[in-house]
DNA sequence: GCACCGATGTGACTTTAGTCACATTATATT
DNA sequence: AATATAATGTGACTAAAGTCACATCGGTGC
């Protein structure tokens, strides 16, 4: 867990540690990384690390935070592409067609070092790597599709949106998880997550 | 991910490892525990234990593995309680019910060490934690859904058994994820399993 | 027998993570 | 301003993880 501390941190220190970061967890695999050169590089002491963080996932979810946190924000203020339609519209429109465009976005949105850090991330232990996925999803992804469920007159107004918003957040997560496990290809696990979305949806609509 | 080579390897060998893990993880919260010294106890050299296992946490999901698999053959063998009926036909009978038994079965069929360990594991870090229980959902409690999804007459012969399997096995994992995550109760995240398996499950009956 | 080869064993060694007692700085109180 | 109290800074230190060059074993072909 990132801890209150580092939220109280000057700027430029917060600064300081995230671009190190950035730049370690772009340029190397999870396990070749080393909290130890990036507070070197940026100039922090060990002792204050872990004032601010548990360990290095932390700090490789807050990096990962901010990839996301700019594909999000490309994504609201471009309401007319498949990709800012909203994903239970883009389920209507046709998943795969969605994954398309939201593929070649993504290398339009990311600068090069944030593409590399994501790549990275997809390449990390299992084990942080659904953890990083499953934050991005109920912090970042699920948010939107609760405002999505709200808005959408199909929906039933009894239940419980954040839990719906959680489950569909999972709507890449599980698909992609199952894929691995199975040795399946992308593009298989594509048709997966809409049946998982479909089955989400079919059970909060009249 | 655990290696060939551990699987190879003389009986005695592998149960003095396991042996010696089951202890440790047991007796210490996962942050807690050492390698090093679960191999001074077994009598393993270090450079051994990087031919089997990848790290620790390998080590750690056998061990958690080791106690499913007595909950699922206990489970196998009373096809009358209400747990061995079948978590289909549990959820007709009333999750909550279902729920409890399931509770009290548990301290039935672990002995104090494997308790200890499953309680380890629950408060283990979350990215640790999640990775175990979604392999163990993958791996032990899936192939018991798909089961008996084959034999359910209710449920299509055209689907994907693996997958839906695979989706089922989550019933727990997410909702107590999401409890985490929002602070709910377990009680509460109970009855959010039950939403969960019933959109599932709607989505590949007649 | 011996020469070969892949798999496994081994523990000293390097690097990393993580801790802790004490120092310093900010904030509140009188 | 002086004092108290809480929050943060600090880096030497400990223990852990993880590596690696070399040793040993077990089988196969000749």
């Amino acid at each position: 867990m990132v801890h209150q501390t580092f939220y109280r941190l000057p700027d430029d220190k917060k600064e300081r540690i995230l671009a190190a970061a950035h730049r370690e967890f772009a340029g190397l695999t999870y396990e070749k990384t080393s909290i130890n050169r990036i507070l070197a590089e940026a100039n922090i002491p060990k002792g204050s690390f872990y004032q601010y963080f548990d360990d290095k996932s932390d700090l490789f979810y807050l990096c990962i935070y901010s990839v996301y946190e700019k594909i999000i924000a490309f994504r609201a203020c471009c309401k007319e592409s498949l990709l800012g339609a909203g994903l239970l519209r883009m389920m209507k429109l046709g998943y795969d067609k969605g994954y398309e465009i939201f593929s070649s976005d993504m290398q339009k949105i990311l600068d090069e070092e944030d593409f590399a850090l994501f790549n990275n991330m997809l390449q990390a232990p299992a084990a942080i790597r659904n953890y990083v996925q499953m934050n991005i999803a109920s912090e970042l992804i699920a948010p939107v599709f609760k405002e999505e469920l709200k808005s959408d007159p199909a929906v039933r107004k009894d239940i419980d949106y954040d839990y719906y918003a959680y489950l569909l957040s999972l709507t890449e997560v599980l698909p992609a998880d199952y894929g691995a496990r199975t040795g399946r290809t992308l593009d298989e696990t594509i048709y997966l997550g809409f049946e998982y979305m479909k089955s989400i949806y079919n059970n909060i609509t009249r």
